[in-house]
DNA sequence: TAAATTGGCGTACAGTTGTAAGCTCAATGT
DNA sequence: ACATTGAGCTTACAACTGTACGCCAATTTA
């Protein structure tokens, strides 16, 4: 095998290590570079070969969270396209990440208000894609200035980022429960957008 | 002094330390014990006349944060009687709370979604007597029935704890902005709540 | 083929952590 | 007045942390 293939093989296996520990009880800051190197099957120091410092590493599997979740948008463009519903077909497919990438969740929630100001700012970074993807679509179905559809947007992620927050503490069969809520919510918020908006203009 | 006196003394001088060692860069999960016992003044081992572990000192905090919530939540209660918009009133307020007890807020914010599930539902409940009282004042001002104000109320919370968040990294110049598309947003819920739901009761 | 590069390893060290054991001594209870 | 209590201390230890240094061996380059 090339040095190459080889070098990229030790730099997955410490991530993917990195994202194995990570659990509801270890948050990302709370992992050793010892650990992690431990479980990739590598010496201790040989994970300098691959990162500077575990802040890198983290850096990285942020980066690695938004990847998926931008597969995740492509998934839930795809269903909308199909069933019609931007909403319920968004929160629902936002569910389905959760429950089965909990651990890359918990990374973004929790890097979210972390200690590093780097890692906010790439978590920042990632969610804003996202709102602003959801902002396309609110525009192209109800029609309203650019600058209200990336506010109601950013609500709304807002809200199913809180509603996925709860499921991780929830059992499972009150997954249906949280999902209907959190559309009324944006059912609400979409709603209020559009007619308050209105009657402002109309006002104006 | 007494005895009694003196161990709520330095009791309180634990509490103290930890709170004030709490900033962006430091969590809660962060802070060691014998940080904490050098800065309150006393030897590591004697941190154990107070305290079982860290954890016992954690969830005091949290039950110390809930308290200066609550006491938040009785002086916007004062304001809206006077101003009466309960809206930019309750999202002023807690934006002076997020200002002026920065590391008060962080904890609550980070803890939510931090690595015990005991500190988790601690600031849950907390979060929980906050959206009951707005929920309280949704009732009295748009009449609607119970279930729809407190689902009404939890997104409101949501949406302001997430400012707060942002705000903890924006400049302050940008604070105004902040508040306003906020209370825009809870604006769009209310408008939306109530008039969604009406037109849900129309069809039905 | 000879030389250079480099991923991985072992050893080593200094620093920090939580906490167990046992002492002192002033406030309290009798 | 004497005995008890308990907050706070010192000392001590074992576990862990990040990382500096130098070596090896295999791939890559010249």
């Amino acid at each position: 095998m090339s040095r190459a293939q080889q070098k990229e093989r030790t730099r997955k296996a410490i991530i993917e290590a990195a994202f194995s520990q990570l659990s509801a009880e270890k948050s990302f800051a709370s992992l050793s570079l010892r650990e992690v190197a431990r479980e990739a099957g590598i010496a201790p120091t040989s994970f300098y070969r691959h990162f500077a410092d575990m802040d890198e590493l983290g850096l990285t599997l942020v980066d690695e969270a938004g990847l998926m979740l931008r597969q995740l948008m492509r998934q839930a463009r795809q269903r909308i396209e199909k069933n019609g519903s931007v909403i319920s077909t968004s929160v629902e497919t936002f569910m389905e990440f959760v429950t089965g990438n909990s651990n890359v969740f918990r990374l973004l929630l929790r890097e979210r208000s972390g200690t590093s100001a780097a890692f906010r700012a790439a978590v920042a970074r990632e969610i804003q894609h996202f709102s602003a993807e959801l902002a396309h679509y609110l525009r192209k179905e109800t029609a309203c200035p650019d600058e209200l559809a990336q506010l109601q947007a950013e609500a709304m992620v807002t809200l199913v980022f809180h509603t996925g927050a709860d499921a991780l503490d929830a059992p499972l069969d009150q997954y249906g429960s949280l999902t209907n809520r959190t559309i009324t919510q944006l059912r609400w918020m979409a709603h209020g957008a559009a007619s308050y908006g209105r009657s402002k203009i109309n006002k104006a």
